[in-house]
DNA sequence: GTATTTGTATACTGTCGAGTACACAACAGG
DNA sequence: CCTGTTGTGTACTCGACAGTATACAAATAC
């Protein structure tokens, strides 16, 4: 469908007020959207779900979005983008922790769906991958650097590397669950649950 | 559904020699079942890719399983009961560790269909629950058990007893992944891991 | 060899959900 | 008031998949 967008073929002194409501709803789709794709994953919310979520019917989906994949693409696009916004310059590099918090915090939803769901529908993983990717590659990166100097290359090294990222998300989402007490103390104790993995690591 | 299964109509003298051959079979489709939903989980596992796996036809399914969800039923309680022999009396009170590790070892498309897909499916909780409800159930015990004497009561005991569990089950599918270096180091490893999450839940 | 049981395959029905066509409602500008 | 644009809803098509009916092949018991 390479139909032209509305959007794209309007005169250029029209007055933008309609569009304004078109975006009001496109974000509250979204909104809804992301909350039902945070429940149950992409193949098992169907686009009535959304549609009963956001309190339209499923043709109104089709106005906005071209497909339902589609939508998901835009779900976790503007997912990663509020996540990064409010976690600071959308660098993990420095103190990841905190901003992951700080982005948790803001959209717990948003971040459910991308480090929980998206980052596990095989499937789907060629669509998640350009939103996941920069996150969870450079949590590699940084897990790599960091256990460099205390753990040696091989099997174990491989198995941090994967086991940090892990613990990261799922310390922050038991902290979600657990009625988000404290941030700072949060980070500073998922720091240290995490430095108790790189400890673990090393031979002895 | 009340048709007489024909297992069932028998003589009692028939020699029960085609019956082996038949579960046999069975076996078979629960092990490619197995492989087939720990790659996708339920929704997204069709019957077909379940007979392709074991090489089969979808009808054949059905002479062994009532349904897609009866089969899903057995493969879980297959891989519940399999995990449970392999790592001891299938009480996972004692060492729970070198348990999950065993039974990871022994079977990890089941561990992985168990641990990381049937814990999340919403929909299935009720099919899955009486499965991994005395597992989960038993390791949050276990958790909170070991828990009390270092942290209070409270939003961060909440926190600590749910990562824990979740700690564990990634460490030990990290420890898969990693190409499963020396059991017993891990067993240490991980019991290290978890216990800089307790510390770590501990205030300072 | 014939009947019964088990394994196999083809072809059907029915339902659910994705995607579409078309009719209707509200509000701007002429 | 009429027209065009945008938002909305009803009713449809189409395909994928769960589940079923039925015919066929191999092996054993009599």
């Amino acid at each position: 469908m390479t139909a032209g967008d509305p959007a794209d073929t309007k005169t250029p002194g029209a007055a933008p007020v309609r569009r304004l409501r078109r975006a009001e709803r496109r974000e509250q789709i979204l909104a809804s959207a992301t909350r039902a794709f945070a429940r149950a994953g992409f193949t098992a919310t169907s686009l009535d779900d959304i549609a009963a979520e956001a309190a339209v019917t499923r043709v109104i989906l089709y106005r906005h979005f071209e497909s339902k994949a589609d939508l998901y693409r835009a779900v976790l696009d503007r997912a990663r983008t509020r996540l990064a916004e409010t976690a600071g310059a959308g660098d993990f590099t420095d103190a990841p922790i905190p901003a992951l918090l700080c982005a948790a915090a803001a959209d717990p939803d948003a971040f459910r769906l991308l480090f929980r769901y998206a980052a596990r529908e095989p499937e789907f993983r060629d669509l998640t991958r350009p939103l996941t990717g920069p996150l969870t590659a450079a949590s590699a990166e940084i897990t790599r650097r960091n256990l460099a100097p205390f753990v040696p290359e091989g099997p174990w090294a491989d198995w941090a590397a994967r086991l940090i990222p892990a613990v990261t998300v799922e310390a922050v989402i038991a902290w979600l669950d657990a009625g988000r007490p404290d941030r700072e103390t949060a980070a500073e104790r998922i720091g240290h649950a995490v430095h108790g993995v790189i400890t673990a690591a090393q031979p002895r």
